[in-house]
RNA sequence: GGGUCGGUACCCGAGUGGCCAAAGGGGGCAGUCUGUAAAACUGCUGCGCAAGCUACGUUGGUUCGAAUCCAACCCGGCCCA
């Protein structure tokens, strides 16, 4: 079907750099022949405005919109906040609660500033589904009901899955890919983009479309990429992911430490390089060419440059050395003030200190002296050994302390305080 | 509506009157090693300097003493209607 003109070579290679790391594509005729339309095309992508933090996984899916972008077609991004004010249960157990729309608007601010570190602001076009979701009557929701039968919801592998194990489902969560699929019935998608977890939702949007009489959607699904741990899908609330607009020394630091097995993964799915180029660097990768480190610190300093312009990558690999390889502290380090009040006679106890410095990392004064028993605490380069010591405040000022390899704090000490 | 089983720490899960701040596993954290990878090994993993305090769905009760017994309630699974 390939033809030997240069237009279809042209449709051959845009054809491969918009799915090469899709999973299913639904149909690629069917996409081959609307990128032949000749017509900017409308690619939906819904997003569910509870999260606040876009990371690699979510930009897995925002690259490829990007990339239909960068073809001329124009992304529609549908903010389902409707649905995220009704309260997906689909996080089952803990029944999310339903955010007020204060939080959705809040949410959907920033989660437009993040998305246009990816998107291009022209041909993009950003759509609330309170729009038209919002404007519903039960009549209108029993109709969109009436299309759909319960063995057809329970094809969902999600919801068949849980069915067997005894697992609940509520009723309202059979209804949004009803309502998911409404939005493209809206909007007249041609494609849908979304995460594999999103296949059923998108394919029933392709179904109601052709019973509107529309050109059902092509749906383009990308992979849940794995997050820092190797094995969990990335998500905030593992505390696997990297943002995207984390500082360049936390995004490369992270991707140095994702296991070696995930860089194909990696390279493929958050560095925006032409599939060819990926191709090659995993070649080289397996045949020794290049080594697994040498690799990683492509993939770090690529990554770091996308998200903080050219350079910043090589930047953040010189820090990173300078810590990690020459043990080194880092050229920044964030100030810490000892707080007066916690300061009994001119001393503070180790132990409470270090909970102090870093209250994310040691969030008690117990856990500060277990971090100390177990040598986890330098001052200046060297080991505290006694947790229940205390310190001298007045010899403290300018000290670096130190917990585990990525903590430090530069201590300052209260002055003009009670002599 | 009826019956039945269940709700334990970040997760899974043992525990059925005191020896339970709660076995075991997973995860996580710190240390050694290293390429801040993997594998391996060690230690830790509620709060408090301590006395002690708070925690086993919720509330109340029995008891010298409750995660464990009783009552009501809330939530979920399954079966019947």
């Amino acid at each position: 079907m390939t033809s030997p003109d240069g237009a279809g070579a042209e449709l051959d290679d845009l054809m491969w750099v918009l799915t090469a790391s899709a999973v299913d594509v639904i149909t690629p005729a069917d996409l081959r022949r609307k990128l032949s339309l000749g017509r900017p095309l409308r690619v939906k992508l819904g997003i569910d405005p509870t999260a606040s933090d876009i990371h690699l996984g979510f930009a897995v899916v925002l690259r490829t919109l990007r990339r239909f972008q960068d073809a001329g077609h124009v992304a529609v991004l549908i903010l389902g906040d409707f649905t995220a004010r009704v309260g997906d249960p689909s996080g089952r157990s803990a029944t999310r609660p339903p955010l007020s729309a204060e939080q959705v608007d809040a949410h959907a601010a920033t989660y437009v500033e993040q998305v246009a570190r990816i998107l291009r602001p022209d041909r993009l076009e950003v759509r609330r589904n309170s729009e038209w979701l919002g404007e519903m009557g039960i009549a209108d929701v029993l109709r969109l009901t009436a299309r759909a039968t319960v063995a057809q919801m329970l094809e969902r592998n999600d919801f068949a899955n849980r069915y067997r194990e005894g697992r609940p489902i509520s009723v309202t969560e059979l209804l949004y890919p009803l309502l998911q699929g409404w939005d493209s019935v809206v909007v007249e998608a041609d494609v849908e983009l979304g995460g594999t977890d999103q296949l059923f939702n998108n394919l029933v949007g392709r179904e109601l479309q052709a019973q509107e009489g529309q050109d059902p959607q092509v749906v383009l699904t990308t992979p849940l990429l794995e997050g820092t741990d190797g094995v969990q899908k990335m998500s905030k609330s593992l505390g696997n992911y990297i943002g995207i607009a984390e500082a360049p020394a936390e995004q490369f630091g992270k991707l140095m430490r994702i296991p070696d097995a995930l860089m194909p993964r990696y390279l493929a799915l958050t560095t925006a390089w032409h599939p060819d180029r990926v191709e090659e660097v995993e070649a080289d990768l397996m045949s020794g060419r290049r080594s697994a480190v040498e690799t990683k610190r492509l993939l770090a300093r690529t990554v770091v440059d996308l998200y903080h312009g050219e350079g910043a990558g090589a930047e953040a690999e010189a820090g990173f050395d300078r810590v990690f390889r020459s043990h080194e502290v880092p050229s920044e380090v964030e100030t810490f003030d000892v707080p007066a009040s916690e300061v009994a006679g001119g001393r503070i106890r180790w132990a409470r200190l270090v909970h102090l410095a870093f209250p994310g990392a040691v969030p008690s004064n117990k856990e500060g002296r277990r971090k100390i028993e177990q040598g986890g605490v330098r001052l200046d380069g060297v080991k505290l050994d006694d947790p229940d010591a205390e310190a001298e405040v007045a010899g403290l000022e300018g000290r670096i302390l130190q917990m585990g390899r990525r903590h430090w704090a530069r201590l300052v000490v209260p002055s003009g305080g009670p002599e």
